[in-house]
DNA sequence: TCGTCACCTGAAACAGTTCCTGCTCTACCC
DNA sequence: GGGTAGAGCAGGAACTGTTTCAGGTGACGA
C-alpha cells in the first residue's frame, strides 16, 4: 500500500527526495535521509514496477557467491530454492552483498534498490553480525543452515546433533576408542552440534575426552592431508575419524589411500554429505547426510508465502532432521599390530606423516 | 530510446495495449499483438524501471535449473558469471524457461516480461531448437558449452577435441590397444569432439575401430556400473576407458574398485573434469579438464559489454582451450594373465560382470 | 554588500502498468 | 426480425518510481 508519494506527503517531502533516499543518491541531507528511512522501516514499503508489485526474492551471499569448496551444497540449495519459488510465481536474483552494497546505505536500502522483497541468506563464518543487522532492520529474510538465538532472525537448518552422536556411537560400537574429530574452525551452530554429538557420545560410553584428537582447520582450509598425517602421527594414533565437512572427508580418504591404508580395515571414516557425493566414491562413505535441496525448497516456500500474505512478523525457526547412513568406510577396529604396520611402514606416496603443529588445536573449551 | 508510448503512437495504439502485449495479457487481438511484436523486434526495445533502464541479465535453463548431476559444472559456471557481471554493474536472475514461459508468447516477450536485457543460455540435449529460435528473434544471448553452425547463435565453449585426442594417444603410448569410450548419448558438439578425438587418435596409430568398444548411455543416465561391467564382459575386454562425463568417470572408478580391480594396474581410466573433482579422489584422475568458471566469466563479460554498448549485431563464436592432465589413473597395460585374473576371479561385491545389451551401441556412424 | 558556488529540494516530465469505462460485434431468445 | 446480454478488445485516466531541470538557501570571499 505505502508508495513513495505517500511517504513523501507524510513527511512533507517530494517523491523525488524519497526516491533519492531509496537509491542512495549522495545529494540528500543526512537528517532527511534518516527521517525517510525511519518511516520506511516503520511503515513497510514494497518496490513496485509501474503499478505492479515486484515479485522477486534474492539469494544473497555475504561475500563471494556460489563458492564450490562446499561441494554440492550450493547447487543442491539453488535447485531447491528454484523449485520452492514456483507456487507464488516469484523470480530469483543472485546477489553479493559485499560487492554491490554501498557502505553508507543500510541493508533495507540495498535490497530495495535491487528491487527485491525478501532474501534467503547464505550464512558463512564471519557474517553473523551482518545477518543480525539485516534481521534487526526487519527486512524479510531467512537464513540457511545456521542457528541464531536472536528472536528476530528467521532460520532454517538441519540439526546434525543426533546423527553426529549416532555416528560416533556407531564407531564406539565397532570397538573404536581413539576417535578423531576433524572440523572447520567455524563458530556456527552446525559445527557446534557436531562437536557436541561427538563429546556426548564419548562421555555416554564412559570414554575420556582427549583434546589432542580434535583438529580444527582454519576457515577455508579443505585439505585432508594434514588431518590424517597429524592424527596418525600421534603417540597413540586414532583408529577412526569423524570429519564434519564433505571436502575434508574426501581429502582424508584420498590421503589414507595414498598412504596405502585400506579403508575401513586400517581406518574407519565418517563424513558429512550434502547431496549424494558419498555414493560416488569407493568405498561408499558412511556419513551424516543433510538434504540441502530440501532446505532451499522450504526456505523459498516460507519466504514467498510470508511475503505474499504480508505477514511481516512471521517467525521461522525450524530445524529439519538429518540422517546417519552406514556405508562402506566404517568397520571393526583393527588389532594394534596391523595398525602399526599400516601406519608406519606402508607409505606409498607423498610426504611422510609428520604432524604440523599449527593446525592442531588442543583447546577443548 | 524507443518507449512503450513511442511504439504506441507509431502504430496508432495506446500505451496500455503495447503494455498488454509485452506482458502477454490475453485480451488483445492477434493481429494487433503481431503488429506490436514485429515493431518491437524491429526497433529494439529495452525494459525500463521508471526512467532508469534495467541492467539485469539472466542465466536461463531450458528445463530444470541447476541440475547437479553434472558435477561441479553448474556452481563453477555460476561463480564465473557472477564475477563477470561486476564491470558493468549488472544483476543476475535465474530463470527456467519451460516452467515460466507461456506457450503462446515468444522468447523476446518472455525475457522482456522478466525485465532482462540479455540471457546466458545453458544448452542441454534437446534444446537446440529452442536456442536457435531465441537467436533468430535476435534477443541478446550467448550459449554456454555448445557449438552451433547457425550464424545467429552466439556461443562460448571449450574445445575438447585436442585434449581428447591427446588423452587417447596417451593411452596408446602406454601400450593400450583395447580402449573403451563411454559417453552420453548427446547430440552436441562437445561429445562429438570427444568421440572424434578418440577415433582420430586410433586411426593415426593404425588401430582398427571396434564399435563394440563404444558405449552410449541414455541421457541423464550417470551410473558407471553398467559401463564397466559391459566393457569387461566382452570376449576381448578393454584395458582402458575414456569417459566423457565427470559423474560417469567416478562411477566407473567406484565400480572398478568395488570389483577389486586396482586402478591403474588392472584398468586405466581417463575422465573429464569441470573443476577440481579429479583431485579429490584417489588415485587422482587423469582427465581432460575444462574451466567452467572461465566460461561463465567470459560469457557474462561479453554479454554485458554488448548490451552496454548497444552492439545489437555483435558476434561471439569463441572456443577456449581445454587441457589434458596426467594423474594417477593411467598406467602401462598389464599382461593378459593378470588381467584375466583381475577381471574374472576377484569379485568383491555387487553383481557379477554381465554385459547388458540395451546400453551397448554398435553404431559407429 | 554583493557575487558565486555548493548543497539540497521540488515541480514537471517521463518511464510502465493497471483499473475502469466504453465501444463493437456476435449469439441468443422472444 | 429486433432487442438484449455478454464477450472481446482498446483507450483514457490514474497511479507507480525515476530523472532532469530549475530554483532556493546559506556559506564564503572579494
Amino acid at each position: 500500500m505505502p508508495s513513495v508519494r505517500a511517504i513523501a506527503t507524510q513527511l512533507s517531502l517530494s517523491p523525488a527526495t524519497v526516491s533519492r533516499v531509496l537509491n542512495n543518491h549522495p545529494d540528500v541531507e543526512e537528517t532527511t535521509r534518516e527521517r525517510v528511512l525511519a518511516r520506511i522501516n516503520e511503515i513497510g514499503y514494497v518496490p513496485r514496477f509501474g503499478r505492479r508489485i515486484t515479485n522477486v526474492i534474492a539469494l544473497a551471499y555475504p561475500d563471494e557467491p556460489v563458492r564450490n569448496e562446499y561441494g554440492s551444497f550450493e547447487p543442491a540449495l539453488l535447485s531447491g530454492i528454484m523449485r520452492g519459488l514456483g507456487e507464488h510465481h516469484f523470480d530469483l536474483k543472485l546477489l553479493s552483498i559485499r560487492r554491490d552494497k554501498s557502505p553508507d546505505e543500510n541493508y533495507t536500502q540495498f535490497f530495495m534498490r535491487k528491487g527485491i522483497r525478501g532474501v534467503v541468506l547464505r550464512c558463512f563464518r564471519h557474517n553473523r553480525p551482518m545477518i543480525t543487522s539485516i534481521a534487526e532492520e526487519r527486512f524479510p529474510s531467512i537464513v540457511i543452515a545456521e542457528r541464531f538465538d536472536e528472536p528476530e532472525v528467521n532460520f532454517l537448518r538441519a540439526d546434525s546433533y543426533p546423527s553426529s552422536r549416532r555416528a560416533v556411537e556407531h564407531l564406539i560400537g565397532l570397538g573404536h576408542r581413539r576417535i578423531g574429530l576433524a572440523m572447520h574452525n567455524v563458530p556456527d551452530g552446525d559445527h557446534a552440534d557436531r562437536r557436541c554429538g561427538y563429546l556426548n557420545a564419548l562421555s555416554a560410553a564412559g570414554l575420556a575426552f582427549d583434546p589432542a584428537l580434535v583438529m580444527e582447520l582454519p576457515a577455508g582450509f579443505s585439505a585432508g592431508e594434514q588431518v590424517l598425517d597429524a592424527m596418525l602421527g600421534l603417540q597413540d594414533p586414532v583408529t577412526a575419524i569423524f570429519a564434519t565437512n564433505p571436502m575434508t572427508t574426501l581429502g582424508i580418504m584420498r590421503r589414507a589411500q595414498e598412504r596405502g591404508l585400506v579403508v575401513p580395515r586400517d581406518l574407519s571414516l565418517v563424513g558429512v554429505d550434502d547431496s549424494d557425493v558419498r555414493l560416488h566414491v569407493w568405498p561408499r562413505l558412511t556419513a551424516v547426510t543433510q538434504d540441502a535441496s530440501a532446505l532451499g525448497l522450504e526456505a523459498a516456500q516460507w519466504l514467498t508465502m510470508v511475503i505474499a500474505k504480508g505477514q511481516r512478523d512471521a517467525v521461522c525457526r525450524r530445524t529439519i532432521a538429518t540422517t546417519f547412513e552406514v556405508n562402506g568406510t566404517t568397520g571393526p577396529v583393527a588389532s594394534a599390530a596391523s595398525r602399526m604396520a599400516a601406519t608406519h611402514s606402508v607409505v606409498v606416496g607423498g610426504t611422510p606423516a609428520t604432524a604440523r603443529g599449527e593446525t592442531i588445536s588442543s583447546d577443548a573449551r
